[in-house]
DNA sequence: AGGATCATGTAAATCGTTACATGATTAA
DNA sequence: TTAATCATGTAACGATTTACATGATCCT
C-alpha cells in the first residue's frame, strides 16, 4: 500500500501529469520507490475518485491531452497519517542471493559471467548516485528538507556499495572454487 | 517467477513437507527468500503438476495428512538452468526511505519513534545474523557449498549492518533538525 | 470428550508486469 | 501526408497478501 502515497509524496512536491509522474518515477523517485506508467495511471483515477488528489482545473479531458493532477488537503493528510504510521520493515527477497545457494547445490556452471554483470550495474548505478550527491547536495547549504533527502540518497550510495563489495568478495571466492561441479 | 526455484532449491537440499517447507522460509532460507504457507501449497501443487517434483510414495493423498516431496530430475534440470541464466536485479522499493521523503514536504511528526523502532528491530536480525555465522561457519571448515552459503550469509550480515548504520545516521539527523513542521 | 495444535488447503482482493489500443502533436 | 513520438489509457495475467475452512493428531 505504498504506490498511492509515493503518486501523493510526488505531486505535493510538484503537480505533474501521468507521464511527467512516469519520468520522475524514473530519476530521483525511482531510487527508491519504482513504478510503471500503467500502474500510475491507474493509481491516478483511484486517487481522483477518492477526492485525494484533483485534474487542475481549465483542462479539457479529452484521450491524448495532457492532464496534471495536484493535492487536494485530504490528500496531504492522508500522506501526513501514513508517514507518521509504523511499518514493519519488509522480508528480503533478493534473486542473486537465492541464486547462490541453488548453485550450491546444482553447481556453479553459468553464475559468475552474471555476478560480473551485476557487478558492473552496481558499479554505474553507485556512480551516477554520486554524481547527484555531489551537484544536488553541496556542503554547507542545509535546509531541514535538503537534510531528509540527502539522507534518503545516502541509503541509496550505501546499499550500491555494499553491491558492489559484496560482488567482488563473491568473485574472488568463485576464482578459488574447483570447477563446476554441483557441489 | 522465483518462488518455485526457491522450492526446488529448498527440496534438493532436503525432501519436505509444505509445513515444513514453511518453516524453513521462516528460517534460514527466508533470510533472502519469503515465502507464506498459502504460497507453498499452490506452488507444490504446480511443481508436481510439471512433473518437477513428486510426492514421497508410500503416502495416502488425504487432506490433513503430511505429504512430502522430493525433486525429479526435471526438477533438478529446471533449477540449473534457472539459476545460470541471467536476471536483471529489481529496482529498490523500500518504504522507510519513501516515508523520509514524504516526510521533507509534509512534516517529520511521528516518523521518529518508528526509525528507532527499526533500528532496534535490524539490531535484532543483525545479531541473529552473527550468532548462526559463529554456530555454522567456524574458520577453516570451507568445502564449496559451505563457501556459498556463508557467503550468502555475508550478505544478510552486511545488509544489516547497513541498515544499523543508516538508520543510526537518520536518528541523529533528526536530533540536530528542528520542530515537527511540513519543510 | 474437548481443546490446542498440526497440516493442508480455498477464496478473494490487491499489486505488479506485459502486451496492446488510441488520440494528439510534431517534424520530415 | 505519413511516420515518429507524446500522452493516456485497457486488458489480461501472474504474484502476493489476508482471511477463512477443514481434517488429523495429541494432550488433558
Amino acid at each position: 500500500m505504498s504506490l498511492p502515497h509515493a503518486i501523493l509524496t510526488a505531486l505535493v512536491e510538484k503537480p505533474s501529469s501521468g507521464l511527467e509522474l512516469t519520468r520522475r518515477f524514473d530519476r530521483s523517485i525511482g531510487y527508491f520507490w519504482s513504478a510503471t506508467h500503467q500502474q500510475i495511471y491507474r493509481e491516478l483515477g483511484r486517487l481522483e475518485a477518492e477526492g485525494l488528489i484533483r485534474a487542475l482545473p481549465g483542462q479539457q479531458p479529452a484521450r491524448g491531452q495532457k492532464k496534471s493532477y495536484e493535492v487536494l488537503p485530504a490528500g496531504r493528510d492522508e500522506l501526513a497519517r501514513w508517514t507518521a504510521a509504523p511499518h514493519d520493515p519488509k522480508p528480503l527477497r533478493d534473486t542473486m542471493l537465492l541464486r547462490l545457494r541453488a548453485a550450491a547445490v546444482v553447481g556453479t556452471a553459468g553464475v559468475e559471467a552474471d555476478l560480473r554483470r551485476h557487478l558492473e550495474l552496481h558499479e554505474r548505478q553507485l556512480a551516477e548516485y554520486e554524481a547527484i550527491e555531489k551537484r544536488d547536495f553541496p556542503p554547507g547549504r542545509d535546509s531541514a528538507e535538503d537534510r531528509l533527502r540527502h539522507l534518503v540518497l545516502r541509503a541509496g550510495i550505501d546499499l550500491e556499495t555494499f553491491w558492489t563489495q559484496w560482488l567482488g568478495r563473491a568473485l574472488a571466492e568463485f576464482a578459488e572454487l574447483p570447477g563446476d561441479g554441483p557441489a
